[in-house]
DNA sequence: CGCGAGCTTGACGTTGTTCAACTAGAGTGG
DNA sequence: CCACTCTAGTTGAACAACGTCAAGCTCGCG
């Protein structure tokens, strides 16, 4: 057992060190990881919060949190769905440090809490890691422009086939997967109402380019689909 | 005329180490200087073309650009405007090369083509600068989620009052403005066809909230566009 | 067994697009 | 100086997409 606990950390801090370790030096890597907490999440807890003070980033090395943001008029809206291991939060640390949306876990998550201000005061010294970092913002700012254009341009039908192979290549990584999203959060990640989910995975279904079982979803011909998400 | 000349290129010069001088040497702010290109762009010209690869940043110094994206079908999108003096195309550069957007003239520029290569080598070496540019792709990331955020939640109505404000604020700095925008174009800004942008404009036209004459607008009443906008 | 949350279905109204016709203004050439 | 044409802008009507609402269903769980 205890034994166990210290090769699981030992896999964790490995990961860490892998995604960070090529940038800065060992004693950088230490400083960091000796201050970082160890933290678990249940399910529909929120990690980090929109509108608060970003303290900290996560470090997430199992389960899987949705980006969400709730507008005044109370609607709710998934920017993007991510998985461990992952890096969240780090876009607006040098900005400002308002977070813009929250970060909710979907099912049990374990991670790390990075203190940023420590991670700042390694970041100064070491144009490497902020490259990295650049990278890091760089690729969800082209996400996020790729997501607006989508939604700009696509119905409805087109969009729900993109968020499909999404989950199915990027997430589950598998043809054959169970949601852990319920209708309400998928509509809210396609920005439309549950109903238009509902009848259009209905229709998928009966064309016969998914199966739908409840939450179990079999992508039977993800060609189709990739025709029907390109043409909107 | 000479005199001139040299006048306005000192000028623009200390434009672009205002920008950067407070992070990179002398020296470095020299080197990239020496290496940079004027170059003038009529209205209509592309400076940036999406799907090509980025060999250089344009700093402009004078005037107006859309960030404008064309799908397979050929349907355009504008993801925003801006204007001089600004730095463009930074976000890609470090993730790869390829522009995923173009930036076009909508009215004639003036600027410089800042070599991408003598740039990084002087970022490389200089986590300062790196900082910045952090910074600044942060904030391009920011205000894609906030688009994202309005086109998802936002009927048209609200779009187009909230673009009213921006151009008012952001862009032309004054209730006053001369639109430099096709009909056709602002619709593709606010995302959807150039006949609602018209019929829009018409109603708060007649409610008196503001006044259209062709491309010339005035704001009349700020407050009621914002209330619009935030309502949806 | 019964309750409740999430899911499903169909009817209906609203929003926004598309289309076609028309208008106004800016060049162009005789 | 007047047709002619071309483009951008405007208008209204028909139509499609989508959201809202209300009712009924399913399934897990106490």
């Amino acid at each position: 057992m205890e034994n166990n606990k210290e090769n699981k950390l030992d896999s964790d801090k490995n990961l860490l060190k892998l995604l960070s370790s090529q940038y800065i030096t060992e004693d950088e890597f230490e400083q960091l990881y000796d201050s970082s907490v160890i933290i678990q999440f249940k399910k529909g807890e929120v990690l980090l919060k929109q509108g608060l003070k970003t303290t900290h980033l996560v470090f997430i090395t199992k389960g899987m949190v949705k980006f969400n943001y709730q507008d005044n008029s109370g609607k709710n809206l998934i920017l993007t769905i991510a998985k461990a291991p992952s890096i969240l939060g780090g876009a607006n640390i040098f900005y400002d440090n308002i977070n813009i949306f929250s970060i909710t876990a979907i099912e049990d998550c374990e991670g790390y809490l990075i203190d940023v201000e420590k991670l700042k005061n390694i970041v100064i010294n070491n144009s490497n890691f902020t490259l990295k970092l650049l990278e890091l913002v760089s690729g969800m700012f082209k996400t996020s422009v790729f997501n607006f254009i989508s939604l700009a341009h696509k119905q409805v039908t087109g969009r729900i086939a993109e968020i499909l192979l999404y989950l199915s290549r990027s997430i589950y990584e598998s043809d054959k997967f169970t949601l852990n999203l319920s209708r309400q959060e998928f509509a809210e990640f396609v920005g439309c109402s549950k109903e238009n989910v509902i009848n259009t995975l209905r229709k998928f279904h009966n064309e016969g380019i998914i199966e739908v079982t409840g939450k179990h979803i079999i992508i039977n011909d993800p060609e189709k689909l990739n025709k029907i998400s390109k043409v909107g």
